[in-house]
DNA sequence: GCAACCTTGACATAGACGTGGTAAGGTTTG
DNA sequence: CAAACCTTACCACGTCTATGTCAAGGTTGC
């Protein structure tokens, strides 16, 4: 067979037989499977998944960020809505001093039940 | 004061106060204080708590994962090393073809284990 | 000064994450 | 064909996340 079988993958990267179907279902490394479905890790799976466990362990991050980074990467619409509410500052008419705004934030919820009373 | 209070701007974002001060402690929100130690939400943080909540409504994600954007854009070396792993294709010298590799790779504990009973 | 607020800290809990097992069934190989 | 693999689909369990609630004590405003 052209790759290792997960059995053999796990023993050369450190990682479990089940951790590796863990880490791809969360979409990090899928290798190539055999027509019976075997999976196949190659060379490039292998590396990945050693480099995966340093990244993990350098930094104490788990395999969820690692999948959100990929998300963030993958999904530009996500990236840039993170991206905007990290950049985000207040956006108001610059007319409203900051008083007369809080006040109108402050009644607000009495506003809203005279409403209700209405 | 000025600024909302803890619960006059939980009101006002649709966050519990609990809510607040956990998003406070994940780093994504941290309103200045009063002399006695009071949180005072400003319209900055009232713009950015709302904000928050639709990010997280609209693409499904959680806290922890704006949590850790933060720190992937604040730690260079961790953004780095992420993004190194998602580009890192195999480096090995290109005269080992695949099927050599693999064998070697096969083949790795038992030489291992050769190498115990030596 | 008292009622109504704020603070931190602790306990509680439902669900998700990380990980290990096991069972039922198909594949490979000697 | 039998042993040793592989697959998916579950159950289990400790830990973490997200959230509520409560207690003990300080602050504020009328």
């Amino acid at each position: 067979m052209a790759g290792l079988t997960i059995n053999e993958a796990a023993e050369t990267t450190g990682w479990s037989p089940r951790m590796l179907r863990y880490v791809e279902s969360a979409g990090l490394i899928e290798p190539p499977r055999s027509p019976a479905g075997y999976r196949l890790y190659g060379p490039e799976e292998l590396q990945r998944l050693r480099t995966l466990r340093l990244l993990l362990e350098d930094h104490g991050i788990g395999l969820g960020d690692v999948g959100f980074a990929l998300r963030l990467r993958r999904d530009t619409e996500l990236r840039d809505a993170v991206e905007a509410w990290f950049e985000a500052e207040v956006t108001r008419p610059a007319d409203i001093p900051d008083s007369a705004w809080l006040r109108w934030e402050q009644e607000k919820h009495q506003r809203l039940l005279a409403a209700l009373v209405d």
